[in-house]
RNA sequence: GGAGAGGUGGCCGAGCGGUCGAAGGCGCUUGCCUGCUAAGCAAGUGUGGGGACUACCCCACCGAGGGUUCGAAUCCCUCCCUCUCCGCCA
């Protein structure tokens, strides 16, 4: 959520960055109206509650020196007053909720910095790592490959589950399990991240902090019974662990890694990826989060890709890392760099980390602040959250990438202590 | 799921219809004192919102939301959460 005070002081800056994100921007004059009521009607409210708590106060000085019938007058005013204010009361909530729906539904402000583009097409490629492997044979898909060495199991999982799930099998299972402990390894022992173990079905209220509602309650899959969410992300738990908190500027910056399953209900994705097991309506993901300070957050954004990229270093899978155009930036970010994995099957890169800054639109729907040492105020948090990687795509990187002219699959060599073999299967 | 207890400021903890934004303690800040440190003494120390927009004034907030009342941290209702016991259970 951004700053209503932003709106109200920069409103040519909020209304630029929706534009700027192919988004209308009419929203914001709606809000100024709204505000301008809402004072309004503060300035009177706050007027009658005066009047209503001198009043009050009379009434006990009366009672108190025995003047009761002086008091039943101040009494009979006081109620007069007390019904007003009820009025006034009822009109502001009114204001306030349609103020909250609004700015909840608005995204955040694009940093300076970040391209301008009218779609994905304009994304800027900053680096390239590694090269595509030059086959000498026809590398097979994984949804090829896969189901062949009867490891993968699209059909069952239809059977199960319906479309957009798979079923694995010995090698492929492990596989999974291996790079879930091998990036947990990697964030926790060489990047300092602090382990999280977290659930995966949270309230309404966690999934508005980081933005997943209301505007896309559609997205999500939710248990009716209860009002509770599957997680779309361990992002969910691991911003919303500290809100309404008051953390300390010294603790600062918090770093946690997290593995959870993630439930997508890829709603609108109808014709994207049907193929194989690139877009699930259930996935694995190791996740990074960080609750920052507004000074450091950009620079911090570097070291959350940076710490992303590590793993795909290490399973030496050629990637490149994208910066996203205002455009293509999501919901909640102000910034966001995608790593994208080198995939045979589509002779192209795919996506397979997404890092950005959410600056404080996070913390102030979750209410995460800290104490600024140099004037101790308080202040929100800046988020930042990228995957470190995303597993199922991982695996499907390293399946396709390491097939050998037999079929059989090369263990990449960070993962041959995980797997306890060379060659799959 | 059943029975009971409880949720108060950065923390601990009083208050149970009016002068309570809230005693007291701890912590923190500043000043004094002091070879250093510790102790001691004194003062200060919540958040948010409105308006004047400087040192000022007003309003709200004692888990959340409703209600009773001239007036609620204090009484009533609903919900959330924590703890204890019972039941069930991976």
């Amino acid at each position: 959520m951004i700053d209503i005070k932003t709106i109200r002081d920069q409103a040519g800056l909020v209304k630029q960055s929706l534009r700027k994100r192919n988004e209308n921007d009419d929203v914001v004059d709606v809000i100024l109206e709204f505000d301008k009521q809402r004072r309004k009607i503060i300035e009177a409210v706050n007027a009658l509650r005066g009047q209503r708590n001198a009043a009050s106060k009379k009434v006990a000085q009366l009672k108190a020196s025995g003047e009761n019938e002086e008091a039943e007058k101040v009494i009979a005013q006081a109620k007069q007053l007390g019904q007003q204010i009820a009025t006034e009361e009822k009109k502001l909530s009114e204001y306030e909720e349609k103020i909250m729906e609004l700015l909840l539904r608005i995204p955040n402000i694009c940093h300076e910095s970040v391209p301008f583009g009218n779609s994905e097409d304009d994304n800027v490629e900053v680096r390239k790592w590694g090269k595509p492997r030059v086959f000498d044979f026809e590398p097979q898909a994984h949804w090829d490959l896969g189901p062949k060495l009867k490891l993968m199991d699209f059909e069952r999982a239809a059977k199960l589950s319906g479309s957009r799930f798979t079923v694995m099998y010995s090698c492929f299972a492990r596989l999974e399990r291996a790079l879930i402990n091998f990036m947990l390894d990697v964030h926790t022992k060489q990047h300092g991240y602090t382990e999280v173990w977290v659930p995966h079905l949270v309230k309404r209220e966690t999934m508005t902090t980081t933005g997943q509602l209301p505007k896309f309650e559609e997205e999500a899959y939710r248990i009716e019974s209860d009002d509770i969410f599957l997680i779309p992300t361990a992002e969910v738990p691991l911003v919303a662990l500290r809100s309404n908190e008051i953390l300390q500027e010294a603790d600062l910056p918090l770093r946690y890694v997290a593995y959870s399953p993630c439930y997508r209900r890829e709603a609108g994705s109808y014709g994207k990826d049907v193929r194989g097991m690139i877009r699930q309506h259930q996935f694995d993901k190791v996740e990074l989060v960080w609750l920052t300070t507004p000074e450091k957050s950009f620079e911090d954004l570097e070291r959350l890709v940076s710490d992303a990229e590590t793993v795909l270093k290490l399973l030496e899978l050629p990637y490149r890392v994208v910066e996203l155009c205002t455009a293509d930036l999501g919901f909640g970010a102000a910034k966001t760099y995608d790593l994208e994995v080198w995939l045979p099957s589509y002779n192209n890169y795919k996506e397979i980390s997404s890092c950005s800054n959410d600056t404080d639109f996070q913390a102030r729907r979750g209410n995460i602040r800290y104490r600024r040492r140099s004037d101790g105020k308080l202040v929100f948090a800046h988020t930042l959250n990228g995957s470190g990687v995303a597993i199922g795509r991982a695996l499907v990187a390293v399946v396709e990438n390491y097939q050998r002219s037999d079929g059989r699959i090369d263990v990449p060599k960070v993962l041959q202590p995980y797997m306890n073999c060379e060659v799959i299967p």
